[in-house]
DNA sequence: TTGACGCCGTACCGTACGGTACGGTACATG
DNA sequence: CATGTACCGTACCGTACGGTACGGCGTCAA
């Protein structure tokens, strides 16, 4: 009933000229966060809004796809798992600490989770299961897996990977990520996010690590870690 | 211009009809999120719209005003700080975050968190600010000096007790507010809350303990902690 | 009793939004 | 050229909402 005349050219379901909307609108979602009419979406994207309601059924379809789209976009980069040793396992967690932090501080994912939140209150139109299988619960099943394999390298020592990757996500995320919710703007610029990384990992290697990791400095902003390099970009 | 015919009844500026109107909005916001109109407001409070924008000015007057009056009223609670030793501070922690978990995981502070969240995307109408001052920032000027006591006390060490307390901020929360935030109703019993708590406290103390404090079991929910003794309620 | 006051219930108004319909245009295909 | 398609721009419709106005009622004080 919807979507039956696009064209499957990305593999995401979604045309160029789709996509190109879709943009506008999360363009819109950042500025205005979820207050803008359909009809603002058409004159923003110089597209008719009969077009809009064909393609995604309604205003919450629309969003919908939005989302839907922003996540598509985002599976890029992949973690090599070979010879793991401690200060590899170490820059591995760095690297996703620091990742992850840039991306929960950005604009593009502070719209999104406001938009998300604010329709989880009325249930329905699922944005905020969307968000959460490819936020949280996504970052889940790809950091698990490296600290299996650091337990199974005898660096890591615990019984449940759930519960070692929560206490990750506290200490990297603590306050992050409802203050920006709430509107604190406070700066996350690239030295802060390296040294909460840092700081980060470093906590979580006293809490986890069997001792066979050194380096126990709790601060302090030194080497930066690999930012950039490990291109995995979360909702 | 508005509220000048309030009585100061009970030192937060509503009187008890209007007290008794604002709850009523609490259980709309928690029932229904902020998709409520003011004519519904009305209709379940018994009372006439004209009354509210006499009260309140616009909608938006009655939201902040809800907000408020529900941070006012949860202002109870304080801890004692006299005779620190370990066993007591690790008391007083356990405490602090079980109680926090139970408040996080109401209906009451989800409902008022999403409403502040999505206000704070178009800014004004300090929604955010109000919650975040009420909630995030309250419970850390509590927490703080509880910290610095037990640095006093030789039992903590910590150079920047703001950094400290985001550190327990995060092992405690870790992703329980933004997934309730975001739809996924994942139960969070009594029990459940004791554990989380005493895990927290432990991998805390891990962190920041100065030894002097023994038992370092990291899980295993032995006697629950002080629940229902210290009431500190926050957004 | 009378009047002022605070509040309830309801009717009302202007507007803005979600959703639909229609005319016009570019293009592709036969 | 004829036909169909996909889209844009705009006009349109019904409704629901924010905010205001008004009549009526209970209360309390003079």
């Amino acid at each position: 009933m919807i979507n039956e005349t696009i064209e499957h050219e990305s593999e995401n379901g979604f045309s160029a000229r789709q996509r190109e909307v879709l943009d506008v609108v999360l363009g819109l979602m950042v500025e205005e966060g979820d207050g803008f009419s359909v009809a603002r979406i058409a004159r923003a994207a110089s597209c008719s809004k009969e077009t809009l309601y064909k393609w995604f059924g309604d205003r919450d379809g629309i969003l919908t796809a939005t989302v839907q789209w922003q996540a598509s976009r985002v599976r890029a980069g992949e973690y090599d798992r070979q010879r793991l040793d401690a200060a590899q396992l170490r820059k591995s967690l760095e690297g996703f600490a620091a990742n992850w932090l840039s991306v929960i501080s950005s604009q593009t994912s502070i719209a999104l989770n406001r938009v998300a939140v604010s329709h989880a209150a009325t249930a329905k139109s699922g944005l905020g299961r969307i968000v959460l299988a490819n936020g949280r619960f996504a970052i889940g099943e790809r950091l698990k897996p490296i600290l299996e394999a650091g337990r199974a390298a005898g660096i890591l020592d615990f019984e449940d990977s759930e519960e070692a990757f929560r206490a990750f996500f506290g200490l990297v995320g603590r306050d992050v990520q409802i203050r920006l919710l709430l509107g604190d703007d406070f700066s996350l610029d690239q030295e802060t996010i390296a040294a909460d990384a840092k700081r980060a990992t470093n906590q979580f290697l006293v809490l986890f690590g069997t001792g066979k990791d050194g380096k126990k400095d709790t601060g302090g902003a030194g080497d930066t870690p690999a930012a950039g390099e490990p291109k995995i970009s979360i909702i």
